[in-house]
DNA sequence: TTTTAAGTATGCTATAAATCATCTATTTTT
DNA sequence: AAAAATAGATGATTTATAGCATACTTAAAA
């Protein structure tokens, strides 16, 4: 992990209207100047399990995982997530200690602004809160609506739905760059690595996608589509 | 349904310190006057999927699910929630109608807070905000530490878990009347009506529950701890 | 009260998925 | 650059779970 001193303004920020846009100047400058910058390779865990909340984090580029160790060694991803996700944000106000582990996928800049300075505006901007609450209301639909995806579904289903999920949530488009092994995939989707990579193997042999290496491309999008559905 | 017109104060209320704390008399006052109270058998909709969200439910008596229906018309129930869990805080902030339908499992006393008080409320007092928030947290947390025990367990160790979670978290003792049928447990652990029965059957044989009908008594707590832990 | 439907219970069978084993390819580390 | 570790691939086997059938019981509806 390496601290950026060259931080970038929020002014510029491509994700302050998500967040930071009901902030007049001096609140803005308040979180401006108590927010820290941190680029992380491939690899490096930006939180561990336990660790202590004591700010809210996003990120400006890069894509991480959040994940659990079970008591055999197992991981579990909870989710994998990309700039203007606000992860995290759902959690802090629990004055728990972080609950997931948090690990970089590709390299990530990572801002953080001070937990205190967030709840102070939280109380003082009634626009800011609500806008937050707005947030975390969606980000719990989307984790009810994949909980849900994930009971009805199996194996190739669940492979099918992973594939549309990064197509159309992540890199919306049809061919791109997952940087996550199939082990990975499998602790997402609650499968194992080898049906993980049997179903691949199957999807390719029947002309639903193309891959090269780590580079996925969805040649049959409505079959896959189809799969999905299907269970 | 039928709309009580004897209601209880929100003065009296045991859930008050939970949520209203920390209103002044006139806010207090602006959150009863906008309230209703409504009182539910037993299988009746409370809410229905697709429903607009225009107001804070949240239970002072009685015991519901939370659930949607799949395209093969298969119920999956995403939580069994009592009163001051808050149910639907989450989700309606978000601007979309009700993700999931909500029905009674027993005699249930619902209160119902018009939306545009409680968003007036939160623009103009921080410490309920905050207040909101950590509530938020707290069950986004129990969310996701659900998904993270279930993606780890099979059928034995999930239905155990399920009568842990009962008997610490809903009844607080270790015999109960369940208002569940098998095919409702099934629904919440993603498993089947007959291996529900099954696993019944057997801890009934192994001497770790004893179950007449839906009341249910853990015999052999530790061993049920054991199942959970093993997966 | 009788009829019908829904829930509980169990055995059997089919199927899906995990586990185990082995091999090759690709990264990482030294 | 060589060695070691990790990832990907695939077949064979075992195990877990779903699905189907049927009987009995309890609850709901006519």
């Amino acid at each position: 992990m390496k601290i950026k001193n060259d931080i970038l303004s929020c002014r510029t920020c491509v994700y302050r209207q998500l967040l930071f846009k009901d902030l007049n100047d001096f609140e803005y400058k308040l979180v401006n100047d108590s927010r820290t910058e941190m680029l992380y390779k491939r690899g490096e865990v930006i939180k561990n399990e336990g660790d202590q909340v004591n700010s809210f984090i996003y990120l400006r580029k890069g894509l991480v995982k959040l994940y659990k160790t079970d008591s055999n060694g197992k991981d579990h991803i909870l989710s994998i997530n990309r700039p203007g996700d606000f992860i995290s944000l759902l959690s802090i106000f629990a004055d728990e200690p972080y609950r997931f582990s948090i690990a970089a996928l590709e390299e990530t800049l990572v801002c953080d602004v001070k937990l205190d300075v967030l709840q102070h505006l939280i109380e003082t901007n009634g626009k800011l809160a609500m806008h937050l609450f707005k947030k975390m209301s969606q980000i719990s639909d989307e984790i009810i609506e994949n909980q849900f995806e994930q009971a009805q579904k199996q194996v190739k289903g669940r492979v099918a739905h992973l594939l549309l999920y990064f197509a159309n949530h992540v890199y919306h488009k049809n061919e791109f760059y997952l940087p996550l092994t199939r082990r990975e995939m499998g602790e997402l989707i609650s499968i194992t690595t080898e049906n993980t990579i049997r179903t691949f193997s199957e999807y390719r042999k029947d002309g639903i996608i193309d891959q090269q290496g780590k580079t996925i491309k969805i040649l049959d999008y409505d079959r896959l589509v189809a799969i999905n559905k299907g269970g």
